[in-house]
DNA sequence: AAGTGGTCTAGACCACCGT
DNA sequence: CGGTGGTCTAGACCACTTC
């Protein structure tokens, strides 16, 4: 990657993650962030924007920009790609894949994903599981013109990573609503929760960045384990 | 407000909700927003990012900028401030007032807030009612000095509105942290379901933004009726 | 008053899409 | 190829905080 406002932000990030301005709270004025990394003040600014709506820092006019607490426990972030490997990074997680096939697009499904029925799909079913505890059970479509191949390898670690690095996908952006239901029996046994426990619902729609929308997922939580932290700035 | 960019962004976000695209999907070309309010490109650009980030459009490099679907009005908006009567405007909401008053922040309370045991608070707690039918539960602790004062009239509308054009608060960024619990008695009885059903829970940490923590408040929805819509952007 | 972030301009060049 | 967005620069002036 050669854009440079990117890699400014990656870096703060890293240093940010590593602690390097804990003593200060505080990052380098613009000033400073403009000889450091020999870039104009508008790349610089750009870099910091990332940062802010990454839920890293806030900026305060006339005064300078703050680290933002750091969110204490294990959450599940919302505006983040990589899905739990990376929100989770002090537990251990492993993933079981319950199916993994290439089905034909029935009507629903057809629908969410603004295509033809019987369109060609990849559809996965994965446990995931954390600290040796069933955490989450994840049902995905896939376009199958888009996401021409995977498997269970694959399947087993992370599928965005897969489609980031290798296929170089352009993921542009997604909807996610979140509700609250009482469980289905299956999903109960497998999460080892009562049936009419609840559970906790995520469903998303991902969109390329040309708007083609290439994946339907439904994730249910175990109501107990899993809490989504968001971070939100208003600007 | 005399700034430009939030100007023609509030006015491109009217226009988008007016229907003013719907023929074409499609803005009009950066080019042609420079000649229509006769600014600079930066200027537009920053306009058309918060678009972007407010969910309403997507950006092609080489193509043109478009409106994203419509999402069905019914969800709750986590990234607005301005609470319930924006994201349900279709229905008819009413707000209970069950409790109003100052009290001094016991320990758990004050943690939140950062603040010491002992600070002054004003303590709201409302049902809301959409349609005739309870919605929600909402609990906040507002830090007093920050909210000197507060009355039934003003919680029975919007409080942040009043916070905003009336205080002139200065409202930055926010924590929130989303969960599902099982409902406990008494607000089962508030939201008319079962003891025992689930519950869908936001808790909000939110700041000024000079980083001063002024509320906390955890709202607790009717799991069949509540759902939340995120809309996200990888950019 | 000095320091620091916020807004805005004008212009150059690059990268990608569609014809 | 022309059209359109994406990145980057250099510089001016404003607004807020801090002392």
């Amino acid at each position: 990657m050669a854009i440079k406002y990117k890699e400014i932000a990656d870096r703060l990030e890293r240093e940010i993650r590593e602690g390097t301005f804990d003593q200060t709270k505080k990052l380098p004025t613009e000033e400073e962030l403009i000889k450091k990394f020999e870039v104009s003040r508008n790349t610089i600014r750009k870099a910091v924007t990332q940062l802010v709506n990454r839920g890293y820092i806030y900026q305060v006019q006339g005064s300078g920009m703050f680290l933002r607490e750091e969110s204490v426990t294990d959450y599940i972030n919302l505006g983040s790609l990589r899905g739990l490997t990376k929100d989770l990074t002090s537990k251990t997680i492993e993933t079981k894949i319950l199916s993994l096939h290439v089905v034909e697009a029935d009507e629903l499904t057809a629908k969410g994903l603004r295509c033809e029925g019987g369109t060609k799909l990849y559809y996965v079913k994965r446990l995931r599981i954390v600290d040796e505890e069933p955490f989450s059970i994840e049902i995905s479509y896939f376009k199958k013109d888009v996401v021409p191949y995977l498997n269970e390898d694959i399947a087993s670690n992370s599928i965005y990573s897969y489609l980031i690095d290798h296929l170089k996908l352009n993921i542009g952006f997604a909807d996610k609503v979140i509700n609250c239901e009482k469980i289905d029996e299956e999903s109960a046994e497998l999460l080892h929760i009562d049936p009419f426990d609840p559970a906790l619902i995520i469903e998303n729609t991902v969109c390329l960045t040309n708007g083609t929308i290439f994946e339907l997922s439904k994730s249910i939580f175990h109501f107990q384990k899993a809490k989504i932290l968001n971070r939100i700035n208003f600007k």
